[in-house]
DNA sequence: CTAATATAGTTGGTGTCACGTACTAAATCA
DNA sequence: TGATTTAGTACGTGACACCAACTATATTAG
């Protein structure tokens, strides 16, 4: 796939081939989303509902702020919470400081739901890596989290919650 | 997807450093999906419309085959194509052996596009493993493609088109 | 060789989600 | 105080996803 230049057809893809690295993670990145939209699809989640539920569970933030942690337009974002909101997984909260913003918060339901959903997709991904002997499975995560750390330093970008575990990163004033 | 990156500075490397397996391969996902999209939406490109071209580069499937390799309802799939066709990027043509049946093949102006795609997507992915020294990047490479290989075969899972070729193998019964 | 059934694709209806524009209310600046 | 910026919403549009219903072939059964 990579690539490209040629239609062509490989005259005999090696059946145990080795992948490219670029094909790799790109094949790699489509297996991991996928199972975090099927997990979510089993508890009528979308993905975007689902960062969204992700990133309420260590935050309670505003409209405009969750605009910019999901990277949408706050038109989007409005629409996007009045969903969560009729299905009450989230409440609108009105500032204190700020008589013009809204704060957003996971209600108890929404709280439970991501958690299943984090478990579930976590087990998968764990599942995927279960598939190596031991050694090898440390050794990629150790690649990959360095190849994360050193890329995100690189480039200026802030690396932080997934759905499951969500600390991460942390703290960012 | 449970994630959501934000642009941000980091201060310095976060010092915990070492992300968990599986939250590793989460992030990981997060990027390169992103990049694919970024790159899909300079073009004007949805990522389902992206990877329909993708799969169309070495391929010329019935709708249906479409379905099955998109993973969606047909009904889906005569919208997105609808939708390219009016576009210029792909064209339907009458199936000779069963009247039913309905080819897609890519215009030049879709191949042309989808190549520049596929282009700018892999010089990012390759970006973000220059930051490893070669002989990681090597070893990470082999762990991912070990990793997905024993994955498919462990779940009958076909892997899919990413943007290329996919070199999909589907096998099964 | 019809008659029943299965398959390919489209159509139409519904809902999510994204965007841009326009608007209100509150905060800030000047 | 008056001008401007900022937070959030409302509205219209379009991409996409699904399901159910429908037409036209193909295939199978009797």
């Amino acid at each position: 796939m990579s690539v490209a230049s040629r239609p062509s057809r490989s005259p005999a893809p090696p059946p145990g081939a080795e992948l490219g690295a670029v094909e790799g993670l790109a094949q790699l990145s489509f297996l991991v989303q996928n199972a975090l939209a099927r997990h979510a699809a089993d508890h009528s989640l979308s993905l975007v509902q689902t960062r969204l539920l992700g990133i309420l569970r260590d935050r309670e933030p505003t409209m405009n702020e969750l605009a910019r942690l999901l990277e949408l337009d706050k038109s989007s974002v409005t629409g996007l919470i009045d969903r969560a909101e009729r299905r009450g997984l989230v409440e609108r909260i009105p500032s204190l400081a700020d008589r013009r913003a809204v704060l957003v918060r996971l209600t108890e339901e929404g709280r439970s739901l991501v958690s299943q959903v984090s478990t579930l997709f976590e087990s998968d991904v764990s599942r995927m890596l279960e598939c190596l002997p031991v050694p090898d499975r440390d050794a990629l995560s150790r690649l990959v989290s360095r190849a994360l750390v050193a890329y995100a330093a690189d480039q200026g970008v802030d690396l932080f919650a997934t759905i499951g575990t969500a600390r991460a990163a942390a703290k960012v004033p």
